[in-house]
DNA sequence: GGGGAGAATGTTTACGTAAACAGAATGAGC
DNA sequence: GCTCATTCTGTTTACGTAAACATTCTCCCC
């Protein structure tokens, strides 16, 4: 009866609630606890016959491991923290369902953590609360405004961050930012653009001042005049306020926004003016969202490929985690290509007047 | 010596690597390890000098409480496991981000995993991998094909779920699907259009049934014709290639699509046909997805309060872990207003030859 | 100053698991 | 049949923490 009673009696006294132990397996089965072990991880070998019983106790009961216990006793979680700004970006869900994948391809979890406003200390917080979870590796997706110094994580973290600013500090993920805004810009100044304006990120962003960076170099290689950029907040409301303005110009002939919501916005914003996408302004985004190949027109804009970025960083923090290798300096570039469709074309031809 | 040999062995010998324990810290400070366990947790009074000295230890070592251990012996992770479908799709992620948000003002994390194909077995493989997670409670934001029964979920987990399929079996939030789509296809016939197409989700999909239902039901009541429903998967792609058959067709002037994408790539190939949204053809889509308003034209459509949603399921999952409620019948209703922007008005009057 | 209440701290124990070691069973080779 | 290697199983122990109980200390009151 005792051992009935042991059972019936938790969660009652002291220790909350929980289900069947290893031992209550064991016992069930006629074997030791570390038989029951044993057929759990399939660690080490059991003759059939008596995992077989091992395995019939475990569903009797309804077993299912504890893995607070195996984490403690194994001293990991298989589990990966996650640190993004906005899961809703397109861009960054995609980062994120390729991180999930690929982590649960190497049988860990991941925990993720969003960061509402991107203020240094809200990142920080974040860290905090998410270093001290149970995880084993730590992904930053996004840290914006928080620098390297200011994150104090655990010196022993494994850690793989998609944030240009931390190249040098932590192994790095990125698209080719530069490489993408480049062509972006070269692309409408070669189809006969006198020049090309520019709708910024929000001025803390780390990628959206590569993209202004980028797009201010190639003008000034070309030789050409560098307007004032506009900026933007990534949303396409933004771009939507920003087009409207643009649309009273008749200066503007093309425009090289710094992500696909801001042109989408824009180009809204220039056919409820009746201009029209490309012949009077040409525009081109950046991301290429799902949807910006069914915008109307059909988007020119430069690819970042999330999906790639995702599981490069799992690779990277699995490589901290098997070979304890050194990686700190590294820093993997994805290509961004730039996608021609039907939101650019060659300026027409017209009165130079402003105004 | 003694110590210092036992501190520098760790990780050596048997055990994993892991920091420093609440015995370091304690041994530092000079008090049992009892008091540090005080200290850390805010249990229960230390006094003011002892605390001091621990904290000073604590930070000293760089010791952070390891939550393994600390989950083994309380019976609880404080997190919370979610499963859904596809990260990507807007409305989701926006669920899961106001899950996040909310599960963090709980003092939660969330534990995220993706069911790449919506196939039955994957999706119980999803919930088996994550219900032996370290979880306290289950998030299911899109079960799809997998049935309340095929989940054999342990007893004890609390559970809450978005997809109706599961009210009776488990507790539910979810938009008014039905009422949603009724107030679309109304809008259309209130408009005077003589019915109303349908571009569905996919067959295996819930919501994508009720909508289809819905739409069909109000056709009935309304005594008009139910054409033969379009079938979709959700993607742009797909919307974009319904659209170009719609296009060559005059006697469709309304659609009504099961989502936003769909209805994107719907006027796409409108556009690129030459027919007019909506003065050839009005449409409709579900979900008010961020891009909508800038659709061009701006999208009318049924919005779904993705952020309520999201905030009542860890509601929900916090009142059965609080009071021990039976909520197994609770099923929240979240209203889904129709938005009416320009993608939709009355039909031209036209010859009704068809071809 | 003795007694006692209450605060502060220490000691013991258990959470469920798995590594390390130890012992038992089996079978092969002679 | 006996030794030895091999395979399988059992026992002991430790992971780091916190509840329960035990003890010490402090201070107040008579």
């Amino acid at each position: 009866m005792s051992s009935e009673v042991r059972g019936a009696r938790r969660g009652v006294k002291g220790h909350p609630k929980s289900g069947p132990s290893i031992g209550d397996v064991a016992r069930l089965a006629g074997v030791s606890a570390q038989t029951v072990s044993r057929v759990s991880t399939g660690s080490e070998p059991v003759k059939a016959e008596t995992r077989d019983r091992v395995l019939d106790a475990m569903r009797q009961l309804g077993y299912a491991p504890n893995l607070a216990a195996r984490a403690l006793r194994r001293g990991n979680f298989r589990s990966i923290g996650l640190i993004a700004h906005q899961v809703i970006r397109t861009g960054e869900s995609k980062t994120i369902e390729a991180v999930i994948e690929a982590a649960r391809r190497e049988g860990y979890s991941v925990s993720l953590v969003d960061v509402e406003s991107p203020s240094s200390s809200d990142v920080s917080e974040a860290v905090q609360h998410l270093s001290h979870q149970a995880i084993d590796g730590l992904i930053i997706i996004r840290a914006e405004t928080a620098t390297p110094a200011a994150l104090s994580l655990p010196p022993t973290l494994p850690v793989a961050v998609s944030d240009s600013r931390f190249i040098g500090h932590h192994p790095a993920v990125g698209a080719d930012q530069v490489g993408g805004s480049r062509a972006a810009v070269q692309h409408l100044l070669d189809l006969g653009h006198a020049t090309v304006h520019h709708i910024a990120g929000p001025a803390d962003s780390g990628p959206a001042d590569l993209r202004a960076t980028a797009w201010r170099q190639t003008l000034v290689d070309a030789g050409r005049e560098v307007p004032e950029p506009f900026g933007g907040d990534w949303s396409a409301d933004a771009g939507y306020a920003i087009g409207s303005e643009i649309a009273q110009r008749d200066d503007v002939t093309a425009v090289f926004a710094a992500n696909d919501e801001m042109a989408a916005g824009l180009i809204h914003a220039l056919h409820e003016a009746g201009r029209r996408v490309p012949d009077d302004v040409s525009v081109v985004g950046f991301d290429d969202v799902d949807l910006a190949r069914h915008l109307w027109p059909p988007l020119t804009t430069v690819r970042q490929e999330f999906h790639q970025i995702g599981h490069d960083l799992v690779e990277v923090i699995m490589r901290q985690l098997g070979g304890r290798e050194q990686l700190t300096g590294y820093h993997g570039t994805v290509a961004a290509p730039l996608i021609v469709r039907q939101s650019t074309a060659a300026p027409r031809k017209r009165r130079r007047t402003r105004r």
